[in-house]
DNA sequence: TTACAATTTGTTGCATGCAAGAAATGCTAG
DNA sequence: CTAGCATTTCTTGCATGCAACAAATTGTAA
């Protein structure tokens, strides 16, 4: 399994109550299902508050796009459509590829520094065979660009999308094809070295190609997972 | 002036009610200014409802950027930084360029039609001078763009981030620079022609150059406002 | 059995009262 | 006149009651 699953990032320019994020982690760790009913009421008595406040945070959630309110119905957990992945898999693609754009164009030392030492920890994590840590650390080197842009709208954008996207965890369950992780290994090597050289576009296109590529499989993955559970 | 402010588009997948639609209007129009009050007991009695509807209004404008909730103190209209609109104009590049590469892959042919039609209305828009008419056409190409990529995640991304750069109509009084006006136009058809050959590399690379063309104006002008009344 | 209508149940939408806290105001002492 | 403290005022945060509506259930007639 993995324990920290939503996009924790340091940008809460949003009020970010302790509920709306237990709410949240409900969701995309699966503990609710798409379809399941989410009823102010019931989730009242559970967190022990008064229906405002869940009310408040299923609202957000809505935003989000991780919950459907239907007016006098009730709020559904929501499961994107094959069609919405694909096309945020393109938005995840131009937001990377800005970030590494920025990024080159900044020259940003401490968080180059980082990048690499996450190389190298994935080299060893891909020698040692550990899918699950390579995972996680994949997970933290696209943070640590997106965040290395030094852009808060940017970041805000991210983290919208990324949460609709951790739903189920389809990104981290993406990278096992076989022949996948040192390609990927070797992508993410690669757009460092663009950045180091303060090559904007390169490191733009770099990121893209390496995007669109783990995008590929982690479709495949959902449409996968689809066809054997499907809504 | 300038009868419609905020962005309208058919993407409505979060409940959109005609409160919340009259409440970010008077943002965007300038009816009530940065650093305003907006006080959910004045503004129940005003729009004669309670406070509820009042208040899960402003948490989504809260959410939308376009105000800031200060706990136990109120709800205040936002500025944007200099630095945060410069950042929003970056997203609205990759935006736009993103719109415009699915365009050309697409092959849509409905929307280039209108495009087309667009762009010689403009054209006499430019010749009789009439830069209210043209800028207002203008906004319609790179909505019909953006809308003519046929995503709703994008549609959504991009709608969120104008509304927040509709903030003063910084866009719209941005064309005037002398001579910027026929280069705008002159581009337009550029962006016309990558897409009519299915070209979507060079259509995203055109695209992208221009947006950060306009972008430039428009900064500058939003900086030139800014000096002449600071927050 | 089936079609259909009445009723019941369950849910969100809205109104409103009260509590908690921040900030402005006034008051008092020096 | 000024500094500091008490008080008052204004705001949002939360709880809760009720209304509106959708959908499920039940009963009934054919």
């Amino acid at each position: 399994m993995q324990e920290s699953s939503s996009v924790e990032s340091k940008t809460k320019s949003v009020a970010e109550t302790p509920l709306l994020t237990r709410l949240r982690q409900m969701i995309v760790t699966g503990v609710v299902q798409p379809g399941d009913l989410l009823a102010e009421t019931a989730l009242a008595q559970d967190f022990e508050v008064s229906r405002t406040p869940i009310r408040e945070a299923l609202k957000q959630l809505e935003r989000e796009g991780l919950v459907e309110v239907r007016s006098r119905v009730g709020t559904f957990v929501r499961k994107p459509t094959q069609r919405e992945i694909h096309e945020m898999f393109s938005l995840k693609e131009a937001f990377e590829g800005l970030a590494a754009g920025l990024l080159a164009r900044r020259g940003a030392v401490p968080e180059l520094e980082q990048l690499k030492e996450n190389v190298a920890r994935s080299q060893q994590a891909v020698e040692n065979g550990d899918a699950e840590l390579y995972s996680q650390l994949v997970h933290e080197f696209h943070s640590t660009l997106v965040a290395g842009a030094d852009s808060r709208k940017l970041s805000e954008h991210y983290d919208l999308l990324m949460n609709q996207l951790a739903y189920h965890r389809i990104v981290s369950q993406t990278l096992s094809l076989p022949g996948r992780l040192q390609n990927s290994q070797n992508e993410h090597q690669a757009i460092i070295d663009a950045i180091s050289s303060k090559d904007p576009l390169t490191a733009e296109l770099i990121m893209r190609r390496h995007v669109a590529a783990s995008s590929q499989s982690a479709a495949l993955a959902a449409l996968r997972e689809d066809e054997e559970h499907p809504g």
